[in-house]
DNA sequence: AATGAATGAGCCTTCATTCAT
DNA sequence: AATGAATGAAGGCTCATTCAT
């Protein structure tokens, strides 16, 4: 009995997580191509070759998969995040840092993340919002924000400047997603640029 | 003249007018509560209080009442954006302008479009993106593109340019909408000075 | 108002007419085409131009149409097979005067009628069963019937030899209308004989 | 050969099987009473007492119940009817082997096939057409109008003479199932005299 | 735990029928 | 009477969820 405890986790224990892992890993691959409202939970188990009811012994529903997901990609991404947060001297740094991971982060999961077509699409049905992909963002909005918040921007209204940054960050993103090769590096520049100095600044750096 | 008005509706007509616009009323708040995906037809039928039937009296499915809405909102936003557009002088003019009016169409309409909370939601669903919502953003996100291509603003990729305006102007949007009262006249102020001069502007003009 | 009652029928009545025709006429021929079964309300009304309410200012239902399309099928033929059978001499002649006037009568209806193929169509679906051609040919049924019960054919069970002539009836008459031109002559002579002489009489006449 | 059965099928299989079993059976009766068209799929499992989702988990649709039906059908009559075939010394005698074989296997069958009432009711809807019975008739049918092609019968046109066989075959059963008891021989031979002889060989057998 | 069939709520849609005009 | 919109009962079907094995 006591070897249990001593024991790493027996084939029981292996198999449960990896199910837990093909469970997610099917659920974020069809979020991706069908986008979250479109999926249900047959499309999900269906790709991992699972039975129906074993899904119920990993999460209650959709929501509570795409909640994981969502705490995997924060997870994963608010380190990253917090360690260029505490490097960047100032604010002009950190957001020029929070941007270049964020899109790098974007980049690498670019295959759920609007893979496919701008927002633009002729009616609605906004795809490849990933619950990932929102969580993520919702990390370097919530950055900003603070940010701002402690008058790093000193310009005005802290929630009006975060709106401003992240729209910019995310439609910029979506560019930078569509097009290829996809260009980090020259997507954060842009960015960059545009939140601090505007189309004049562009101007400048242009001529 | 007395001809056109000779012929009044008569009840039934004009009960049929009403129902469309109770239906296509109903399907503009649940589209903005649900989100367009999770919306069902029986979800816009229930709140007209009509019968299951009737709404296929009207529409043939929950497409063709999201397209109503978007033409709507499009006949409704286009006349004015061009008439901006044709009066503006130059580039900053018409991001002037083309948001000024984006915002004064925002704020009319604020029940629908947002009026609930912001994009950050814990978990997935994006709220308030109205079929209407979208077709005038669509609107100004393609007039701003055309700008951009013709090279008003002289800054480096028109797509990349256009979408950071957009970005701006979608998101301070919605912030405008969460304030109370509803400043169309600030919102489009600081995003014009963001999207002009970015956060350098604002330093400048809040001092 | 006197007027009213020496008029003849005035034009309400007279469209009262019409309309009722025009019904039955619709029907008659919807019901041809997709069969009693898959007939509904509507593809009879729509075929007329009137107004769905309309219909059931002449009818309760799809089934009483039906009832008025046999009973129309039955005030046609049954006459003709009266005459006919008065005409008779004996049994045979009777046989050939009852199939002569029942295959002429599906000549002439054939566009309803069966029109399209033989009832051993794969999969279930009969074909062209109009409630006319039901009650046209339960008319030469019962006339068998009755006239075997009489003793004409002396040929034991009067139930067993109707069902037989009717069989051949049938589907001799089947074959009569997929074939082109249509036969009614050779179509009552090879079932007469089939009935008086069976195959063996076939043979012999063959020869 | 003990290992083909050292596995019980387990409770799990079992009632897999008697499900199907009791969705064909309920099926069969009701095709049988409303006839092929008016059966709905929830008329169907209404009889079995399952819930309205579980007749998806064995078949897709109405269509699909009736094939397996006809099919069934086919597979019990098929292999007796061939084996006759092969033993008819001539013409005359395969048909007289072919309708035993068919008025056995209706006999059989009679809860289902036209159990109730005989072809001729008032008005329209054809009872009785089962899809295993239409199946069966149609394997006979088939059969007769090779032989009669193979030129068995010497009597004119084939598809006439297979016609003629099959009215009589089809409306003498109905009759046999209608009497009681069921006489199969009697209507074998009835039938079979018809097909040979017609009224005259009736006259002849009876006197 | 895993399995997968059963369940039943609920969605979309059609259609017979009613009824105010 | 004619009209045609409103009604609501079904019907086909899907799917989340449960539960016996």
């Amino acid at each position: 009995m006591s070897q249990v405890l001593s024991v790493p986790p027996g084939r029981r224990e292996l198999t449960k997580v990896q199910n837990r892992q093909a469970i997610l890993e099917a659920a974020r691959s069809v979020f991706g191509e069908l986008g979250y409202d479109a999926v249900t939970v047959r499309d999900i188990i269906r790709r991992t070759g699972l039975a129906a009811g074993t899904f119920y012994n990993y999460f209650r529903s959709k929501d509570e998969v795409a909640a994981a997901l969502s705490d995997d990609g924060t997870r994963r991404f608010a380190p990253i995040l917090k360690a260029q947060r505490e490097q960047a001297s100032d604010w002009a740094d950190f957001v020029r840092r929070a941007l270049g991971a964020y899109y790098t982060f974007l980049a690498d999961e670019q295959s759920n993340w609007l893979a496919r077509r701008p927002i633009d699409e002729s009616h609605p049905r906004v795809h490849g919002v990933t619950p990932e992909g929102l969580a993520v963002f919702e990390e370097v909005r919530a950055s900003i924000v603070e940010e701002a918040a402690r008058g790093g921007a000193q310009g005005g209204d802290p929630y009006m400047l975060a709106a401003a940054c992240i729209g910019i960050a995310r439609y910029v993103g979506e560019q930078m997603l569509v097009r290829r090769p996809v260009d980090t590096q020259a997507a954060t520049d842009f960015a960059v640029t545009m939140i601090l100095t505007g189309v004049t600044g562009l101007r400048r750096s242009t001529n």
